[in-house]
DNA sequence: CCCTAGAATGACTAATCAGTCAACCCCTAT
DNA sequence: ATAGGGGTTGACTGATTAGTCATTCTAGGG
């Protein structure tokens, strides 16, 4: 990816964090990220194709942390244990790309190919639940429900983590709390 | 409140429902309320004020949805377990209503007193809680944190419901299935 | 050193927006 | 009948917006 574009993304990601995507203009977003605004019209066809990329920008970026040192081998709880930490974690850490990256998915600006890209690359978490149920450790209920459940519950969490600032032992005893209580209430 | 006033509202909360608030126009809303676009301004001094009271009218149904035939004498369960089958209904029953108030308040759009008002009229719950607490039959966790988790379950069961279509005893099922679920995780 | 192609620029435009206000309407009290 | 006043109107304004495009810049091959 090109440094303009980077940069362009950066820079929109700053400043609809801050002020809301739909108050912050395509010029302002230009003078931010240091290129005129024609520019920015060369690396995105349109503020919706933008926002668009800044969703996906987001949404890898996650995948990303969220997948590091992922124990493929490991099981089942273990796995979901990983996926819930890393989670928090990161949302913990880049609490205005969270909420941003939240809002987006709420907002129903999003163009298809967005929303697409969504269920493609949590299929690793498809997998995962699927084969829990193969087990029969959980509860029965369908899988989009489940996965539904464990994004609220992790959700919920990052908020309460962010809004009081927790850090360092009080953050990670509450993600063992969590963790439990998402566990103790999924399974049979 | 006032014809036009109430009018307003609700032609605002189709717009918005509709369009999104930030891409709905003072005009539209006038022209789909049946009043000139002068007369919203004489109801709402601007339309941060407009949102704000649609925010306020959306949780203040909700709230009087949720707190019908309430059991204030029942025991913590059975009150847990109507609040949740109340607020499910209304989320189905009310898809975009309940769509636009949860966007609204992750938005940052609210002003102080929209932001105010939350808490206030949430403090039934909040005792509920509490005394579930007292009688020692929770996991030790903030009672902030328990509501966070109880909201956000209830979410993320109302957008699968909603999302699935699910109706009568399909519906009954998954609340069923939800509320076992949030209270084997947070009961000792 | 020159030439060219693609990237970068920013002044510009046409459209849209929130909010204003002078005029008007209609009801009530005198 | 008339005066007064609160509610209603919609044309209007000044500001802002996404997106365009003629022009300028730049890097690299000949």
């Amino acid at each position: 990816m090109s440094d303009k574009k980077q940069q362009l993304l950066e820079a929109s990601i700053d400043l609809f964090a801050r002020e809301g995507f739909w108050n912050t203009s395509t010029a302002s977003i230009a003078k931010h990220a240091g290129v005129a605004t024609g520019t920015l019209f060369n690396y995105f066809p349109s503020k919706d194709a933008l926002i668009d990329a800044v969703y996906m920008h987001l949404k890898h970026e996650w995948l990303q942390h969220i997948q590091r040192d992922y124990p493929v081998r490991a099981d089942i709880k273990s796995r979901l244990e990983h996926i819930w930490y890393r989670n928090i974690d990161w949302g913990v850490r880049f609490p205005e790309r969270y909420n941003l990256k939240q809002q987006l998915s709420l907002s129903g600006v999003l163009g298809a190919e967005a929303v697409d890209y969504e269920a493609e690359e949590l299929a690793f978490l498809h997998e995962l639940i699927q084969e829990g149920f193969n087990q029969g450790i959980f509860k029965e209920m369908s899988v989009d429900y489940f996965n539904s459940m464990v994004m609220a519950e992790m959700d919920a969490t990052v908020r309460y983590a962010t809004a009081q600032g927790l850090k360092d032992m009080a953050l990670a005893r509450l993600i063992a709390l969590s963790s439990d209580v998402l566990w103790s209430g999924v399974a049979r």
